[in-house]
DNA sequence: CAAGTTAATCGAAGCGCTTCGACTATCATT
DNA sequence: AATGATAGTCGAAGCGCTTCGATTAACTTG
């Protein structure tokens, strides 16, 4: 192994110049940067984590809780992984991957060992247990998702609010007047991460102002459970005409089952979903969709993280992203905007 | 940051001995242990990562690095990755998680800093270039997947050449004559993993042990080239009624494109997939599989590294996963059986 | 031109741990 | 009773780095 020290000899300075070099705390002559430079090079050294974290107190490693299952869609868990690592390097960090699983004791194991410098939790339950404990050990860290009480700590996570109340008004836009959110499954709104309650809400509000009437219903996402929902709510209210889905799994058999009642999908029935871009994408007809910004997510997260490490004492509130409405196939003008002879959509009339 | 010298001091012992409790290398009495313990307990000590490393040259990290994109399905990756992750902490390793994008460069920072003690590589291409720096650092490593030439690594994957046989085995018990193998995409044969091909390998050494007639096509996975695909098998071979499909994302158009073509499934057509299991499950009819044994491969590559760690010299054989074929819904008797007054499978006859 | 700055470098201490050799009992063996 | 093992413990030397203060040389400035 090439060590600091045998560099310094190589390039004829000491140690410590050396470490200046590298760190750039101190000025260096050109001359003598050139010198060390070369020698780094020549003996292709690098630094010994180890040692670096044992002397600076800082181990320039970020570790990351992942859920090993969820509510979560998997390849959003993987596409936020993926972004926060990516970043991470950017910022000369490395990422350690935790599993949720671990619990309070991984996340104190790895505050305690200084194995990282700090933490990014997914997966967040709006009674989180890993809260107090960040709290109490006062580890830089952030959130991606929101607690019930976010106070005092770093939080990113899509306004799912907003999204319920865009998903509204867009369907009240198009003239909808009775509209539908099939959501996440039973459980999800109990206990967890509380999106899906915050959806709702934010669909609750939007319906409100734009007057129209609205059913809510959780779906397990199943094909049966999907057909339950569905003929529920067209027994109830038959004049259903705007569909917002909040559950990827339930998507496919949502539309299937329009297809099968007989109701085409944009011409009769508008269709939004709340979910990734791909999902949306290869979904026929081509979904309306507010989609998970995953990456986004990922990326701020790191940033947050990092000015934490820089000194940022206040978190300041929550980093709520705001959602974006992408109008596909999905969605067209509903009965009202219909009789007010108001065109339909690009996408519908193609 | 509580120290181990603080554990000795409180526990009245020397550091060293504190150091010998954790790490069991000599002998202690039950009476210090236990007080070393109390205090450990009491003091709410973790030693520290760092100068654990520095001091015993091992980190205690398993470097993993994941592909950001490539032709291996996200979930499947995602269990390979958790997978990992969870047998490491059996071992009382953590995971460094890198991305293949870091290459060559990645493998040299990781390994020359002593930042993980062995590295577990995903998405091997057949003449992968971070093959020779893993030899030329000399570093602990586990390939997850086949390089062209694995000599002296130890590597895990499917035993893709057996499941290809498998498909064709399986197809031809049922009494089918006409195969079709709708693969992955064109690009992945030529560079790639290696995986495809050795599938295709299988499959033809099958169809030749039976005395099938077959065809092969690559397959993009949209749904426009799986209906080009399958327009083609069928005009060439309107009498193919057995299919086997190794794209994921083929799976779902190839089925109802059959049911389009008016080809039920399994009565007229048989098809069997070589993907995860929910992917087989969550379709309709729900699929006869090749499951790819993600949890299997992360934790033997684990397991193989440790060993690795712990002196093994010699890697053996790669370790080749014998495939499962599971029967669900999706395939039953062919032509030739039932001429031959064969019965056809459970799951056909429901 | 003496005094004060500033830039560039060095030496040494120390981060918290592991590990080696040394030391002291204790106990079994001659 | 002397010898040798063995179990249990300690002290001290590092592991490779960062960082603080000190030092020197070169440069201003009144």
């Amino acid at each position: 192994m090439v060590t600091l020290a045998e560099v310094a000899r190589r390039a004829g300075v000491s140690p410590s110049t050396v470490s200046y070099v590298l760190s750039r705390k101190r000025s260096i002559s050109d001359e003598t940067r050139q010198k060390v430079e070369a020698a780094i090079e020549a003996l292709g050294y690098h630094p010994h984590a180890g040692a670096r974290a044992l002397a600076s107190n800082r181990s320039n490693i970020l570790a990351l809780m992942v859920p090993l299952r969820s509510d979560m869609y998997v390849p959003v868990i993987m596409e936020i992984a993926m972004a926060v690592t990516t970043e991470a390097r950017e910022f000369g960090q490395d990422v350690l991957l935790l599993t949720k699983d671990e619990g309070t004791q991984g996340v104190r194991r790895v505050a305690g060992s200084g194995l990282a410098d700090a933490l990014i939790l997914m997966d967040i339950e709006l009674d989180d247990d890993r809260i107090p404990v960040l709290r109490e050990t006062d580890t830089p860290a952030v959130l991606i998702g929101l607690p019930a009480d976010p106070a005092g700590l770093a939080c990113v996570d899509l306004d799912f609010e907003a999204t319920g109340a865009a998903c509204a008004a867009h369907l009240a836009q198009l003239g909808h007047r009775d509209v539908a959110l099939i959501g996440e499954g039973e459980g999800v709104y109990k206990r967890h991460t509380g999106f899906a309650a915050r959806t709702l809400a934010g669909f609750q509000r939007g319906v409100a102002e734009h007057g129209l009437r609205a059913v809510h219903r959780a779906c397990e996402g199943t094909y049966e459970s999907t057909a339950g929902v569905l003929s529920r709510i067209l027994e109830e209210r038959p004049g259903t005409t705007g569909f917002v889905v909040q559950n990827e799994s339930a998507i496919a058999p949502l539309l299937s089952l329009l297809r099968l009642s007989g109701r085409a999908v944009p011409e009769d029935t508008s269709v939004v979903a709340i979910c990734p871009d791909p999902v949306a994408l290869q979904a026929s007809p081509r979904l309306t969709s507010v989609s998970i910004p995953a990456e986004q997510m990922g990326r701020s997260a790191v940033r947050l993280v990092m000015a934490q490490l820089d000194g940022e004492r206040d978190p300041g509130p929550a980093t709520l992203i705001p959602p974006t409405l992408t109008v596909r196939e999905s969605s067209a003008a509903g009965p009202a905007a219909r009789s007010d002879g108001v065109v339909r959509t690009a996408g519908a009339a193609t």
